[in-house]
DNA sequence: TTTATTTACGCAAACGTTCCCGAATTTAGC
DNA sequence: GCTAAATTCGGGAACGTTTGCGTAAATAAA
């Protein structure tokens, strides 16, 4: 079922020359005649030939071709970083192989083998929230095999990578609800162990601090390794709502935890922002039309994608081992919107 | 830079064997010991050995790699579908490969000349909105490239298909708002040429005729190939407004055109669905948290997905050519709601 | 015992490239 | 004129597999 492909030996044959000759001719090689050079081309050209790349791949041993595994392709923020990545590795012939690891740090071990046994020539990467065991990372690295993290990186992995100011970013966020007049402000964020998660975790802190207020446990909570976001955000929710001093503000880590807090209140008939307010981390590109329009801190994904391809390519096409590595820090956008509009009695206040 | 693979010579030399020998027994060939399989899968896993899929391919003349082209990953439609052809690629042992077309007929070409130069073993494609000459996919389909259309479909290429019921998910949602009062129905879909525009249109016209109402084709707008559907949507909505007669209800028949639609009404203060009823063809997840919350027909993108790449395999792994071609047509699901709710005049009526 | 058959393995070609060497021919240097 | 240096090309190995064919040893059949 297999088409037959035009081959190299077929000009070779055709023109009464050699392989090596015509390769070279096709590759503008200096030690090949004009003259000769323009038949091969014109004949090349002339019965489509297209070079075979799994055999030049097997030979230059590079496939160029780069592996990307992310929590989730159907997660705004993961396939606009996606279309970043895509659209500079095009430019600098290169395919991206995408691969979801869907929370599930099995699978995304079997996705990682399966991108590596196919000999990608980098691997960009932002883990599962199930990773514990960074092993098989190590490794790799340690193998020479280019790798640059975002968004979720590891910790302890010396190479590029590119995050965005998450502390910052929650920090606003965190100081624009207490602005607004709210005071039991619940956070409601990822897995314990991520690095974002404590990014985030540290960015509210802060602002609570700053703000000369003090942080309540109770209102801090994770969510489970491996786990859904958007039903445990439901249950989180729900167990927040039984508190006997309850929030009165929600800020939500990431996009899908977000929804999933709105989906509650507005199921239990819950008044945003009178009674709860909400503001989370989201890509979404349509929190402006939802009811209430939603406050949000907005990721720079696309530019995190491209820049995070071109550090690969720049660790790729290094000629010497690449020592010196560096993580860039993109700024976070928040976008205040009614959901975090000012509270009743503040609202008062403030006329 | 690239890290030392272990290959399968590795293993003969430390074991005194030839390498075909070693290639037999990780095969399981029968005409290998017991006792030599044993030692080789032994010394095997010990040293990690990785067969290179990149040798395997130019020898066996096949990837295990499929290809699929869609027109944007960033929508929710698309990035289900592919989730579900990913879930049983990776249980068949194949490898998927992503690429978008962003509506551009060019990237297409550029896109597909990629996938197929890398040897994939067959192509999963939803054509761009641009594409008018489909010789390229009538090519491989004749070279004997295994080829699945899905979503918007080329008609004039015999192989397997699979769409959704179009017809009759935009027959449901006309009769739904003719149903609820509507009179003046607009139609904001598609590039005229697509399969999809055509079929959602005659189910719009279907209905139309059916409840005794004539189409008013001033109300049936189509959006510019390669353009970019959201402020399309918002053209058409403003032009639709000029009209003397307004339109009463949209039916939008893609993602980005409904909230193309909504953000438009959201913006210029039109009351939903009082002055305007709105219902769309949409896979986002949040339909139900928008002010109003959206009615939509629903397509079952994971189980296209699922039944695309299954149609495929059938095709890749055939022994003998395949002349039997189907087209599966899987049913979209409407979900009414608030923004398509009965007219003023109808619902006094109806109490 | 002899012959036929099976078992278990090695040799070598092939997949389509690239590139190191060597060699023939032409050109330059004197 | 002769040597040295370009110039232009071909031979063939290599990348890591798989597999057809050959063959020695072991076993079965006679």
């Amino acid at each position: 079922m297999r088409y037959e492909a035009v081959t190299i030996r077929d000009i070779a044959q055709a023109l009464g020359l050699s392989t090596s000759t015509v390769s070279r001719a096709l590759r503008d090689s200096h030690e090949i005649s004009t003259e000769t050079k323009r038949r091969v081309l014109e004949h090349a050209r002339s019965i489509h030939y297209q070079p075979n790349p799994i055999a030049v791949s097997l030979r230059e041993r590079k496939s160029r071709s780069i592996g990307i595994i992310v929590s989730e392709i159907a997660n705004r923020f993961f396939s606009e970083i996606i279309n970043g990545v895509e659209s500079v590795a095009i430019d600098r012939g290169y395919n991206v192989i995408i691969a979801q690891s869907l929370e599930s740090a099995e699978r995304e071990l079997r996705q990682i083998q399966f991108l590596t046994s196919r000999s990608i020539d980098g691997l960009l990467v932002s883990v599962s929230n199930e990773t514990e065991d960074t092993t098989l990372f190590k490794d790799l690295h340690q193998k020479g095999l280019p790798i640059v993290f975002f968004d979720r990186v590891v910790q302890d992995i010396d190479t590029h990578k590119v995050i965005v100011d998450n502390k910052l970013g929650a920090y606003d966020a965190t100081a624009h609800l207490i602005r607004k007049g709210y005071r039991r402000i619940a956070l409601v964020t990822n897995v314990e162990g991520l690095s974002i998660t404590k990014e985030r975790e540290a960015g509210y802190r802060a602002a609570m601090h700053k703000h000369g207020m003090l942080v309540d446990d109770a209102l801090i909570r994770h969510t489970r390794p491996g786990g859904q976001a958007e039903p445990e955000a439901a249950e989180i929710m729900a167990s927040l709502m039984e508190l006997e001093d309850r929030p009165d503000a929600i800020f939500a880590t990431s996009d899908r935890l977000t929804t999933g807090c709105l989906r509650f209140l507005k199921k239990n008939n819950i008044r945003i922002p009178d009674e709860m307010a909400l503001i989370g981390f989201s890509n979404s590109e349509i929190t402006e039309l939802l009811d209430p329009p939603l406050s949000i801190v907005r990721q720079p994904a696309f530019e995190m994608g491209t820049t995070a391809i071109r550090m690969l390519l720049e660790l790729i096409e290094s000629k010497r081992p690449v020592t010196q590595f560096r993580t860039q820090v993109l700024a976070a956008e928040p976008v205040f919107r009614e959901s975090t509009h000012a509270k009743d009695t503040e609202r008062v206040r403030q006329r």
